[in-house]
DNA sequence: TATAAGCTTTAAGTTAACTTTAAGGTCAAG
DNA sequence: CTTGACCTTAAAGTTAACTTAAAGCTTATA
């Protein structure tokens, strides 16, 4: 398989597989006599994996240390990463949270101001604006 | 106050506040005789909603937008920015949420193999990264 | 055989929001 | 009068994860 066909099994551009072999998260390919990179089902498996870490929100530095190759996996390591690839998902989470509650009592108020026919200027919105801020 | 202190009492560094001048985001101001950029405290309120419409996530080019200057707010536009970014933030949450499922999966099976004395080789984890991939 | 699709490489560009650097002027204190 | 803190500018660097460009070779098809 070559890497037009690779791309289009796993759905990444060729761009992005070069890319990762560049990184060190592909192994260097094989390739045919005339220099064309050369994949086999591994590859296939390999990227999906990647993949997925990356859709877990790991970043590409991270997973050599996910998928530490060689004898006996560190299983600390692979905690300790999971653990805090998690802390930064519910840190996240809280921050949206509140992020979503200023948003909707924004825009509450400023429906309100509007129905109740304020033609807002930009001083007024500074000062809800403002209100907000201290109210956070 | 020049910028120093304007820096202290809204907590950013100054050269924060000069990209933001830079960005349009801050007007020009005004200077003293040696060329000092000299401030009253309209700066710190600017720099206030500044940082209260980045901590919901804005960006800086969506400011512009959000604090239209002139005669009449537009308020269809206001309205627009907050419903997009109300929108983001909830994409953001349902994605984070799935994603945390998917860590507590990870982590708890990877437990189970753990205790159960499983001495995990790469080769192992990338099945198991596997099989929660198509379980996705 | 020619034309297009597909492959190669290295290097530079993209985006966001800043930060850092370089080279220099100003000001208050001791 | 010198030392250090603070200010100025323009330009380049940072990070992440790619993408795009440039220039050229290969392969399949009509």
């Amino acid at each position: 398989m070559r890497i037009g066909q690779l791309a289009e099994t796993v759905g990444l551009p060729t761009s992005t597989i070069r890319f990762y072999e560049q990184k060190g998260l592909m192994p260097a390919a094989d390739r045919t006599a005339k220099g064309y990179r050369k994949y086999t089902a591994e590859a296939v498996e390999r990227l999906k994996m990647i993949k997925f870490a990356t859709s877990l929100g790991f970043a590409l530095d991270d997973l050599p240390g996910l998928f530490a190759s060689g004898e006996g996996l560190d299983h600390e390591q692979v905690m300790a990463h999971l653990q805090d690839r998690t802390a930064e998902i519910n840190h996240l989470l809280n921050t949206l949270t509140r992020q979503k509650t200023q948003m909707e009592y924004l825009t509450q108020r400023l429906g309100e101001l509007w129905r109740a026919g304020h033609c807002m200027s930009a001083c007024e919105l500074d000062g809800l604006l403002s209100e907000l801020s201290t109210t956070k």
